[in-house]
Formats: structure tokens, sequence, C-alpha cells
DNA sequence: CTGTTAGCGCTTTCAC
DNA sequence: GTGAAAGCGCTAACAG
């Protein structure tokens, strides 16, 4: 654990010499201190010395040592991302975000993997902590809420992305997926649907679970029954929603329509019908959830609820400039309400 | 640029007090740099003595300050990864990759997005550059072959992904696009087909170009001109597919095959044609390229040519490993083939 | 406004 | 094998 590989000594490679605050300091005929002021403007420096200071600085090329830095001031300007995946149609603009975000505000971002495991999820947290990280944004799944909040209390600020948790609310980061959840189902409803499959992510998430309870609210307000045997837990990923409707498929009952936990799953799902003659949405019809840009662009057009994930992701990265680098110009935001996108995978239900 | 941003100190919020190198001395009854010793176990320290500074250690809780391990040992043990875009299909597997190898062997990974522009292209190196990485991972486009081969003389080491040239090409990890290209022409060709749209990429962009010349070259093996009305620039996105085929199918010519540069704009042009009725692939034939997964889950599933990029990730941070961290069990390959998948969205042309 | 000075926590000669 | 001591490059009191 503690034990280092051995590194190349850089300075065997360098060609060329990196000036430091003393070359600088020297040249420019004044002391380190005021270099250091100059770089900081933090305390007042006459302009004439100003100058100095910043004519050596460019005569000799001077890039601070930002590891230095970090050590003197016990603060190392950056922010560690942990997330489950670094693939698939989230983390992407999530990241996107972060980072344009922190970048801006000249802070740089450490990334690891969790990987929807406990273990890993824990080792992320422990690596980047060990990694001087100033704060960390999570966005994590398999690790106890009680887990969280005692993290949550120590000496490192920590965010939470697409979690809530009620001890530590205004750390965290969420989107209304109950509400969600009832959108997508309400909108299925209105369409007039009474036979209606769910098609779930994985139940010991807590936001699969609160979609899943949307829907049943929904159901319960147009008095319609929720049929166990219609609802199917997968696993969030396009082959799962195959699977899952070649279930529904095999069980030969009225289906009119498919509640799809995410826009993922529901592709899947689509692609079995369709390759069965099964057409969408004519003989079923579908809606998804997160709203990712892919099967906005495959036949037919995915209706779907958004999760703005990406608005989350700098909600996240604002947080910690507020929060930890005191920038009182953010607004921080931390409860996200979903929005339904109808498009051509659903249409009201046919009566031939 | 030099200035930085006032940055909270970390003592004001710590609650736990952490153990230094000079606590675990003390504790363990021994010198600096006999922990420091058994921390790098890089010279001989006798066991007992070893298990006393172990035990320390153990009883303190204590976790070595990475930054000052940097700051003294001039190796920041970060690597800096630099790409076009976060988001898109690309960056998570490539991603993942370079995540876990790096990770593997106690290096952390800092990320930046050049968004395909030369400026913030360079602004992407001077920033990871400036922030002690130990070598860069770079997967841009936008800045010259120059540029690059001059970073490359720098006292940090440059590996490319996705990129060839000719001056620095033991650093280059690199797919055989002009092949990939004629690959999937040839499978068009070799299905009969003789009316050939393609569709293709941004044409500044090198890959682009070579996966034109190969498709190109399989035109010329099979005798059929190539015709440059048929062929579209467009930008590597679905929606960009659609709007190619659109003007593809407003041209009223026989076609009864097209090659797209890539999978999302091969998504996009299929979806445009089932609203248009026009039957994939019955009455047109599709091809793609990268093998992204989200088209394999569609209908019709789609036939491509792949694109291993999360393996030249991996690629790339072994080259690290080997070159700058001295691991030497890796294995560096610069060099990828790509490889048909041969799905539903191609058949022979039928002949009614 | 500017200089002096003491660290930040760790690595690494150089002696013993 | 082990310890003493000199930095790594920078920040931040404290004086003046």
């Amino acid at each position: 654990m503690l034990v280092l590989e051995p590194c190349a000594p850089r300075w065997l490679l360098n060609t060329h010499y990196m000036a430091t605050i003393y070359d600088v300091s020297v040249m420019a005929g004044v002391s380190l201190a005021t270099v250091s002021r100059v770089m900081n403007n933090n305390t007042k420096v006459s302009d004439k010395t100003k100058q100095k200071v910043l004519d050596a600085m460019k005569a000799l090329g001077y890039r601070p040592n930002t590891i230095a830095q970090s050590l003197a001031s016990n603060c190392s300007n950056s922010v560690g991302v942990l997330v489950s995946q670094l693939d698939g149609p989230f983390y992407g603009p999530m990241m996107t975000e972060i980072e344009t975000a922190l970048r801006t505000a000249n802070k740089h971002v450490i990334i690891a993997a969790g990987h929807s495991d406990e273990k890993q999820e824990k080792e992320g947290v422990e690596f980047l902590m060990s990694r001087g990280c100033d704060a960390l944004i999570l966005d994590i799944e398999a690790v106890s809420d009680d887990y969280l909040i005692e993290l949550s209390k120590g000496s490192t600020p920590v965010v939470f992305i697409n979690r809530y948790i009620d001890a530590i609310k205004e750390r965290c980061v969420y989107l209304e997926n109950e509400q969600g959840g009832f959108m997508a189902t309400e909108h299925i409803l209105s369409l007039g649907h009474k036979d209606i499959a769910y098609i779930s992510g994985p139940l010991f998430k807590l936001d699969v679970r609160d979609r899943l309870k949307g829907h049943k609210r929904a159901l319960q307000q147009y008095n319609i029954d929720f049929d166990d045997t219609l609802c199917i837990e997968s696993d969030f990923k396009e082959a799962g929603g195959c699977e899952a409707m070649e279930r529904l498929l095999s069980m030969n009952k009225t289906i009119t329509a498919v509640v799809c936990a995410n826009d993922q799953m529901a592709s899947g799902a689509i692609a079995v019908c369709l390759e069965h003659g099964i057409r969408v949405p004519d003989d079923i019809s579908f809606i998804g959830y997160d709203n990712i840009p892919f099967p906005q662009y495959i036949s037919p057009k995915l209706s779907t609820v958004s999760n703005p994930i990406h608005e989350m992701g700098k909600m996240a990265a604002r947080w910690v400039l507020q929060e930890v680098y005191n920038d009182k110009e953010v607004i921080v935001e931390s409860s996200f309400k979903p929005e339904l996108f109808i498009r051509s995978s659903s249409q009201a239900i046919s009566h031939d």
C-alpha cells in the first residue's frame, strides 16, 4: 500500500532548466516574498516592482511549480471525481461540465472509477484523499449512506451527485426521480394505455426504486392495478432491455405500452419488438428515461424524461468552488426536476 | 495566468490530525530517513526496524503526503490526459482503460479537454504540464504535426493516441484507418453493390482522409468509379448523418448502399431512411465505422468496422508505464488493425 | 510596500 | 543498517 514504484528522475530528461522563484527574484532584484506576492497578488506591491518581477518572469520563462505551491499552502488546487463508470452515456457529459467549471478556476480534476462495487468505491475515495484533493465529487452507489455521512464529517469537503441523503442534504445534488417516474407513466396513461409493462433498473439503487415508486403512483392515480408479473428488474443496459422484452413477449399477455427505467433498456426492448415484427409505437408504445442523445436519432425517436446529469455535474463543481475555494459568485442548486420529452415512440392507444 | 485563486486553508477544517513521517519516526524510535526507507523499500532495512515502523504507521493511521513526496522526488506520479471531447462514445471506454492501468500502478490521471480547437488544445497541454504531470497522453487533432514533434522533444514524455506522425512514430498509438475504410467498402462491394454513397467525417482530420482513401481503393479494385457528388462531408455526429442522408435522398440518384465514416452518422442516416419508408437493408444497405456499443442494439443492427479505442488507451497507458515509470513487464503495441463486424444493416443487393 | 525567516512533509546524499 | 542534515520551490507570518 505504501510502497511506491520507482520513478524516472525528471531532471535526467530535462533539456530546459526550470526557473524558480529564486531566479526571478535575483533577476528582478527583489526578494523571494515579493515574487510570491505578485504571483498571488493578495498583498499590495508597487507597480514598478511588480513590473520588474513580471519582466523577469517572462525573460526566464518562469512557470510556478504547483507541487511546491501545494505543499506550502496546504491546498492542492485539485478536486477528485469518483464515478461508477467512466464509460456509458452519462459520465462524459457530466465530466465535460465539471472540467470546464473547474479549469476556468484553474483547478484540476483527478478521476477515478468505483465500478459500482463497495470495496472499489471506498478505495477510490482513499486514493483521491491520499492524492491531496481539496474536495471530492462523488457519484457512487454501492457504499452505504452511513459511510457517506461519516465521510462528510472528515476534513475533506465532499459533494454527492445523484444521491439524496437526508442527514447531509446540503451536500447532495440530485434528480427528483420519483417525480420523473410519475411523469413518464402519466404520459403513457394519458394516451389511454392500460396494459403497461415496466422494465426496471437494479432495485438496490435508490434512484431506481424512486422511479418505480413514481410509476406506481401514476398507475394508482388512474386507478390501474400494478401488475407485478409485468415488472421486470433488469440492469440498465441495452442487452438487459432486450432480454426483459423477450421475457415480456413470451408471457403472451396483452401489452400496449412499456415504461423503461432508462433509455438504454428502452432501445434494446424496442429493437427486440421490431425484430419480432411488432410495430413501435403502433402496436406497443415506449417511453424511456434519461434523455441520452443516441435514441433521439434512431427510428422511432424515443420519448423520454430528462436527466440533466451534466447540469448536476456543473452544480457539484460550483458547490466545490463556493465551499472550498470561496468563490462567491456562483449559485448552487441541489434539486433538479425532470422534464418530459414526447417524441415518436409513444402514441395514443388504437382500438382496432 | 499566474494568478491563483484564494483557497481555504485545509487545517481550518481539519478534525483529524494527519500523522507525518516525523510522528512515525518518534513512535518507532527511528529516524526520519528510516521511515522513508521502509516506505520506498529501495534500501535495506532490518526486519525488526521495518516492523517497528510498520506498526507505528498503522497505529497512527499514517498516510504519506503525496504532494511532499512529489516535491522532494521531483516526480508527481500523475499523468495528464488531454482529449478532444469528454463526452461522446469514445472517451469513456478509452478513459476506463487508462485509469485502470495507471491506478494499478498507483499513478493518478488528470484530465483536460481540448474541444478540437487549436488554442484550447495548446492551453490544455500547458495546463497539464504546469500541473507537474510526469507524462502526457494526448488524443487531439487541431494542433499541427510540427507542434507535436516539438512537444515531444521537451522534458515531459508524451504519447499520442489516434494520430500517426512519421517523425515520432514510436510515440504514436493508432488505428490503420485506410485499411478499415477499405474493409468496410470491400464488404459492401462483395455484396454486389455498385451505387454506393459515402458519408465522410470532417476532412481536416487525418483519420477521416485515411478512411476515405481506403474507400476509394476498394472501389478501384472493383472497377467502380468514385462518384464525388455521392460523397458528403459531415461532422461525425448523428444529426450530421441525418442531414447528409437527406441531401443524398434529394438527389434522386440510385443508391443501394451507404458507407459511413462512423457509426453515429450511420445511425442518423438510417433513421432518416426509415422515416422516409425506405427499408434498411432491403432498399439500402449501410455500414458504419467504430463499432460503438449503441447501434448494436437498434434495429437493424449496424454492420461496422471496429475501432479498438479502449485498447489504444490501454497501450498509451502502458507506454507511459514503460517509458516513464520504468515498468519492464508491459508490452507496447502501436498499430491496431480494424476488424469487420457484419450485422444486419447490410445485405446482398436484390435485383427486383 | 518590502525583506527575512521559518517551515510544508518528504527524499536523499553522506557519514558512521 | 541507520541517522543527521540539506534541500525540493513555494507560502506566510513577522519585522521594518
